[in-house]
RNA sequence: GCGCCAUUGGUGAAGUGGUUAACACGCUGGUUUGUGGCACCAGUAUGCAAGAGUUCGAUUCUCUUAUGACGCCCCA
């Protein structure tokens, strides 16, 4: 057998609605904060993300999907957004368009060449957005604010931001050499990790796992003690734009990204509800002010924010939170010769075409083993079409919950199913809560349903 | 890249170096020549991730590979 890819996942059924339904909340949601919708290329040259994310750590050299083409040109499958994000930025010099700051947001499948391990694979879907064109604060608190709406939309409560400012090249440069000062006396003290850290990217010994309790990380120096005036006062006004848009964060001098090109504002928002692996943050974002530039283009302030849509999908899971989504359908025809069978297939037609979700049966199956599947579909009606019935212009419809059946004319069959589905709804809505729910005593819903 | 554990029908799984691989759910059919969900009956893995080895004999032991789970490194 055919095996998919180590790290990849197949998505259907019920995940599927899930995940479309996330989907149309991010697009809702950007609207409203006027993001245009960016889709750039799974594929780009290799080089665009060696600059990007340089050779300081792992990520390039033995973390993406790297291949040659068969015209010789070395390619990467993308591992994040943001580079060709901006590379699309330079090429189609949007750099030029009146209306910057232009503020965009992306959503798809990110390749990444890793182990997998809980919340981390190989396939993911990151959705982010970016504000390219301005270094005012208050698109670094906007950028935040958005994320953090999202989640909210979506019905995500266990939810903590954590914010940090790296200040601008010069603070952060002198940051890392002090950190260095700092560490270098003490390095035996450190773990064996930290210790490789230590030259090659000090501002990660930080949040290290296993020197965590350590004294000697929460007495270290803080970048915030090293941003300049300009960087302080900077920092302080995104703070001021948070409080506006009443975000509740938190400043963790801890949070410093991976990468070097991140500047002044830096956040990670973490899941807190309890069951997610190591790896609970859902997203992370910052300033990138001199990327654009290093590529190539202008010298172009830009911001942004990514989040990894199969972490957040597995937070709304264990918050077990109710998502609108459809499963059932309103109506299934059953029949048993071939004359009904046609009738069937015209009926469902017309309701279909009405506006109605109505399935039928497709292998002749007996009527007991068409009741069951009406069943699986979770059918709010079922309808045995029989011969004689139709001939009377009549049709036999059944509340599949309440079982009561009713004999009604084909004339009206829209008008009694659109009357009926329309109360049906509001029933559902009055209990509105989920299978486990009911059987769990801690339901606070107060529902009187039997499930 | 490193480590640890796992992989048995459609699903949840039990199990053993040696005849027909439990049990449950599901599914299909029947009892009921057109109204299900209950009940009863019958059927439902020539095979235990793939390949190789040890053995008279391997689903069981060994090795390799693949995938899954979790952790480390790294985290865009």
């Amino acid at each position: 057998m055919i095996q998919k890819q180590k790290g990849c996942n197949d998505i259907y059924g019920k995940d599927a609605k899930i995940w479309k339904y996330i989907d149309s909340v991010i697009d809702a949601v950007m609207e409203k904060y006027n993001y245009t919708y960016i889709r750039t290329p799974l594929i780009e040259a290799t080089e665009l993300f060696h600059r990007t994310i340089g050779t300081s750590t792992d990520i390039v050299t033995k973390e993406t999907y790297d291949f040659t083409d068969r015209g010789g040109r070395k390619i990467t499958l993308r591992p994040e957004g943001t580079a060709g994000v901006v590379r699309s930025f330079i090429e189609n010099k949007m750099y030029g368009d009146a209306s910057l700051p232009l503020k965009v947001y992306y959503n798809g499948t990110m390749y990444r060449y890793e182990r997998p391990q809980s919340g981390r694979d190989r396939e993911l879907t990151q959705f982010g957005m970016e504000i390219l064109g301005s270094d005012d604060p208050l698109c670094d608190a906007e950028i935040i604010s958005l994320a953090v709406n999202i989640y909210q939309m979506l019905g995500l409560k266990e939810i903590k931001v954590n914010i940090n400012s790296l200040g601008d090249d010069a603070s952060r440069l002198k940051y890392r050499e002090e950190l260095i000062k700092y560490f270098k006396p003490h390095i035996n003290d450190l773990c064996e990790d930290c210790k490789e850290r230590l030259e090659k990217n000090p501002l990660r010994i930080l949040d290290c796992k296993v020197d965590a309790e350590n004294p000697l990380l929460k007495n270290a120096p803080k970048t915030l003690d090293y941003l300049n005036e300009e960087s302080r006062d900077r920092f302080e006004k995104v703070q001021e734009y948070l409080d506006i848009f009443q975000v509740k964060y938190e400043i963790n001098p801890n949070i410093v990204r991976g990468l070097d090109y991140y500047n002044h504002t830096v956040f990670e928002i973490e899941a807190k509800v309890s069951g997610f692996g190591s790896n609970n943050v859902l997203g992370g974002g910052g300033r990138y002010n001199g990327l654009c530039k290093q590529l190539g283009g202008p010298d172009t302030p830009c911001i942004g924010f990514a989040c990894g849509i199969g972490r957040l999908k597995t937070a709304l899971e264990l918050e077990k939170v109710k998502l609108p989504i459809t499963e059932t359908i309103d109506l299934f025809l059953l029949y048993v010769n071939d004359e009904e069978k046609k009738y069937a297939a015209y009926l469902s037609q017309e309701l279909r075409l009405a506006g109605f979700i109505v399935d039928t049966e497709y292998n002749n199956r007996s009527l007991k083993a068409q009741f069951k599947q009406a069943d699986r579909l979770q059918a709010k009606y079922t309808a045995v079409l029989n011969s004689t019935d139709l001939n009377n212009n009549e049709i036999k419809i059944k509340n599949n919950k309440t079982k009561e059946e009713e004999i009604i004319s084909l004339d009206a069959i829209i008008y009694y199913l659109d009357e009926k589905l329309n109360t049906n709804l509001d029933d559902e809505d009055e209990c509105g809560c989920e299978d486990e729910c009911c059987t769990d005593d801690h339901c606070d819903k107060n529902c009187h349903c039997h499930h």
